[in-house]
DNA sequence: TATTTATGAATGAGCATTCATTCATTTTAA
DNA sequence: TTAAAATGAATGAATGCTCATTCATAAATA
């Protein structure tokens, strides 16, 4: 299996070619002719690159995590007050996800398979992601502006269902509005909540 | 192909074969051969009773979608306030989804798939469930006890997306939590939010 | 008996994967 | 410097396997 190397483009022409065709006709159906096709490369070709079709969504995530999380990282290093990181964070989030709609596709999709067949590297996303917004909470803790006795496991169940859903809907919209503004409303519903307040 | 007649429970063994099979493999990876077997039937069977495959997954979806909302819907009939509707109403969707964990692991699986992919019938029952939350929302606004200025597709995106991130995790956990007595603080969460309340 | 229902072997399409072959590029030898 | 030899990436047709679906036949039922 080849290398990833620098003066060697195909690795990346194939991974892209794979979104193209995972994003339009999900994993299963996508057949390795086509994603040869779609990256200009023969059948074959792909094996060199990869191991099996498996292997091709498992480095795609690998790939799109390292892309990803290094803008998460930038937003939890800034030295801001819990509510501004979380802020940020969903602004950051959703702004990928606008950006690479085939990622947000694929991602939507593969990461609620089964169990079973969900490779550990997908898994592995979805828990850095919650490790970055359990520390946001017990910053937010700290610092005294969210509240102490929380259901640590359900708050933080709420922030990434909340976001995760709120793009699910946007793909099933066919993806016809900003995803960013929404950040900021959506963190003001995530501290205040449904109720009204009791200054009101 | 035959009906769904009283006197006959093959409809019902393959339904509930599928559902063995859907909730092992998933969609996919299940074959109608395994589905016979599940069912103790032959394959040939299963198409005297369904058009194909796909669908024996819509069917599915018809039988439990009718099951499961005839419960919600009575929960929205009893005449009590919006927070106590919520808090049935997602109490009622833990239990069912606890009661049933084939379906539960069908519906977060195939409810995800790609637009194209997914039957109408399947985003029905996605639909039917806003409408739901919606009305409990505005129902609150009336009252006085949810907030007024809520952007309402955010709010509905909330509330939807933190029950289905909830079971989602507890399939991932393998299930080996209680659903139900998540419902109580659940709602207090969503109601209150993760802010600290004015009079903390 | 006639009709409906059930069976499961047979079919054939679809598709991941393989591998013998090609060919541009690099290395060695003259 | 030039020609011969070696390399290994790239190719795509061929392979072989996995199913969904069909259908001739059998069993059950009326």
């Amino acid at each position: 299996m080849a290398k990833n190397n620098g003066s060697n483009n195909k690795y990346e022409r194939i991974l892209d070619g794979a979104a193209t065709v995972f994003a339009k006709e999900g994993f299963h159906q996508a057949t390795v002719a086509k994603i040869a096709k779609a990256a200009g490369v023969a059948d074959g070709t792909i094996y060199i690159y990869f191991k099996n079709k498996d292997d091709i969504l498992v480095q795609f995530f690998n790939f799109k995590t390292r892309q990803v999380f290094s803008k998460f990282r930038q937003v939890m290093e800034k030295p801001h007050n819990a509510v501004t990181k979380l802020r940020n964070l969903i602004a950051q989030h959703f702004a990928a996800f606008q950006a690479d709609i085939q990622m947000a596709v694929i991602y939507q999709a593969e990461t609620r398979r089964n169990r079973r067949l969900v490779e550990k590297e997908i898994l592995e996303m979805g828990k850095m992601y919650a490790d970055i917004v359990s520390e946001i909470v017990q910053q937010g803790q700290k610092e005294g502006v969210i509240s102490q006795n929380l259901h640590l496991p359900l708050a933080r169940r709420m922030i990434i269902g909340t976001v995760g859903d709120v793009i699910n809907s946007w793909i099933q919209s066919g993806e016809k509005y900003e995803l960013v503004p929404l950040a900021d409303p959506l963190v003001e519903l995530l501290i205040n909540g449904l109720g009204v307040k009791s200054t009101e």
